[in-house]
DNA sequence: TAATTAGTTAAGCATCCACTTGACTATTGG
DNA sequence: CCAATAGTCAAGTGGATGCTTAACTAATTA
């Protein structure tokens, strides 16, 4: 996979994740999958507005969705917050590594008796 | 600390990731602390332009900086990217438990000859 | 002290975002 | 059949974002 397309996906999801709406909403699905109106309704805010952000977190492969009837069920889609989480766990253990060269570089000196 | 107060402020760590620039300029800082200009110098946008992501960085609090002389040298700040793993992981583990559930509920199916 | 370097400020602009209201479609229950 | 339910579409609005250029300050260097 490219670079810039990763880029770009991780643009999407980090930017959907942005808000505290669809944080709740994939919060939510975390405890298994609901329809639009259920989803909607803890929220203060228009129906239309919730599904955009539905439209939101589904177009960055967050979520999926099916319609059966007049009731259209969202899930959660675990592969987008893995992409996340990975990046994030990449920055995380090459700061980590840093800490241990500029640690080993202070034993070093110690040992060479370079004090300052 | 109060939901909605990390709510706000993973809303701005999420939001300041959203975006590829900066998140090559955290990417740059996890090698080592760095001047303005430094970090400027790989991308093709102004030196302003930068500062303004350098700004979002620092507003968040996933980086910090010190002037010295004329030179601002901005170093990473590993808790905010921590705030934000913590949530994606928190979602992860929801995920994993509730998998856990369900299949704990199949193989009792199974177990009462509950084949569907 | 004059020129260069590093960074900062401010204003302007095109685009995107989150939300609203109102009108509409399709499914289902009485 | 009609009426309620679940969801969708579309247009509009106010405010945030990402960038630009131009003008400026402060620290260094020749």
């Amino acid at each position: 996979m490219v670079k810039h397309m990763v880029d770009h996906q991780l643009d999407r999801v980090f930017q959907a994740l942005a808000d505290a709406t669809r944080r709740e909403l994939v919060a939510r699905l975390v405890t298994g999958p609901a329809a639009v109106k259920e989803l909607a309704q803890p929220f203060a805010m228009s129906l239309p507005a919730v599904m955009q952000h539905l439209r939101v977190l589904e177009s960055c492969g967050l979520v999926a969705s099916e319609k059966a009837g007049r009731v259209r069920t969202y899930r959660l889609e675990p592969a987008g917050l893995r992409l996340a989480e990975q990046w994030l766990g990449e920055q995380r253990t090459g700061w980590e590594h840093r800490l241990d060269r500029l640690g080993g570089l202070l034993a070093a000196d110690r040992q060479e008796g370079n004090t300052s």
